[in-house]
RNA sequence: CGCGGAGUGGAGCAGUUGGUAGCUCGUUGGGCUCAUAACCCAAAGGUCGUAAGUUCGAGUCUUGCCUCCGCAA
């Protein structure tokens, strides 16, 4: 079976290399190089830079929307597309072109999160489950009949990293699964059910302030959802100061009851190398930060640098 | 040439109008304690990124270079 791989970040790297391995994989496209960084050098993407290192055609069309696509259809003539994480739209002719069909791998539960970000949306809800789908794509963003389902549990200790390397991984297997079964027909397609579906918008700057007047199990997970990147921020002395791990306390009763009037947002302690933030309703206990400018460092370097006294208060930037 | 910040003992930072370096923590040793990530005492550890320049003298001024980082994309 002739694969045409359609991917372009991190994610999509794994998927990529175990698809070589498994299958004939005939070319790539993904997105084209972009400035990026410092100095906004043309960077390729992660999937360019693995499928060079495989030996594999690279295609970087900048839009597939005016048919052009077309000529490199005919040329690599797919059995099967497969599409992680790739960042365009595919119009009809490609949709329809493959025998097998165009098979997505996505990072949620569907029907639930659908859309550019669901693994950090899964996680900022407080989701206790989350997983990858294999699907079938149409016309709609993410709406295709599924093909199968791989879950993974949440748990305190992940973030947005390891949720992104777990799925990435058993994405990885799950697709090649799929791809098997579907040459043997051994799958039978299933609808998604509409209205069970939820859309998981791409993470805009809105979405990394913190509040923490709301509860310290929202502001926890937002956290851990939005890290290590791009980070969720509040404001310390007019400075932007970046969260990059916290937790929510387990007994902060004595904590909170030692300061009657603090505010929310408000330093209560500097105990055992952590910053204890007092939220709506308990205490977040934070331990890395970025401060704006530096570096990511430890909430006890952050401490021991002096920048941080019990009763500053963090605020909302 | 997208904007900006920083390079000082193991870590995070100070360092005033230029006169051979301090703080918090860590480390090592000792003490206190039933015990401790707590407390007390002591010690080790830095040619202040690099090259040149100004100066009687530079971490502190000027210039080049290297490296790192944040923002923005």
């Amino acid at each position: 079976m002739r694969i045409l791989f359609m991917g372009t970040p991190d994610f999509a790297v794994l998927p990529f290399l175990v698809l070589t391995e498994n299958f004939e994989v005939i070319g790539v496209v993904t997105q084209p190089d972009k400035p990026k960084g410092r100095h906004m050098t043309l960077t390729p993407s992660a999937v360019k830079m693995a499928a060079i290192e495989k030996n594999i055609p690279v295609f970087q069309p900048t839009t597939l929307k005016d048919g052009s696509f077309q000529d490199t259809l005919d040329l690599l003539k797919p059995d099967a597309i497969v599409v992680v994480a790739y960042g365009k739209i595919l119009p009809k002719y490609v949709l329809d072109y493959p025998k097998y069909g165009c098979i997505n791998l996505h990072g949620s539960l569907l029907p639930k999160y659908r859309g550019a970000a669901p693994m950090q949306r899964a996680l900022i809800e407080g989701e206790k489950e989350t997983g990858v789908t294999t699907m079938y794509m149409a016309e709609g963003l993410d709406t295709g009949d599924m093909l199968e389902v791989a879950k993974t549990d949440i748990t305190e200790e992940d973030n947005f990293e390891s949720i992104h390397d777990r799925l990435s991984e058993i994405g990885s297997s799950l697709l090649i699964s799929t791809l098997s079964k579907l040459k043997d027909g051994m799958i039978v397609p299933k609808k998604q059910d509409d209205s069970l579906a939820t859309y998981a918008a791409k993470i805009e700057n809105q979405d990394c302030r913190i509040d923490f007047s709301q509860g310290a199990y929202t502001v926890f997970n937002q956290v851990r959802g939005l890290s290590p990147f791009p980070l969720a921020y509040c404001r310390h002395n007019g400075k932007m100061l970046k969260v990059i791990d916290c937790r929510v306390l387990p007994d902060s009763d004595t904590l909170l009851k030692a300061h009657p009037n603090a505010v929310c947002g408000e330093v209560l302690s500097l105990d055992k190398g952590c910053i204890a933030v007092k939220c709506n309703d308990g205490v977040l206990s934070v331990r890395a930060v970025l401060p704006e400018g530096k570096s990511r460092m430890k909430a006890s370097d952050y401490i021991n640098g002096r920048r941080i006294q019990v009763g500053d208060v963090l605020e909302s930037f």
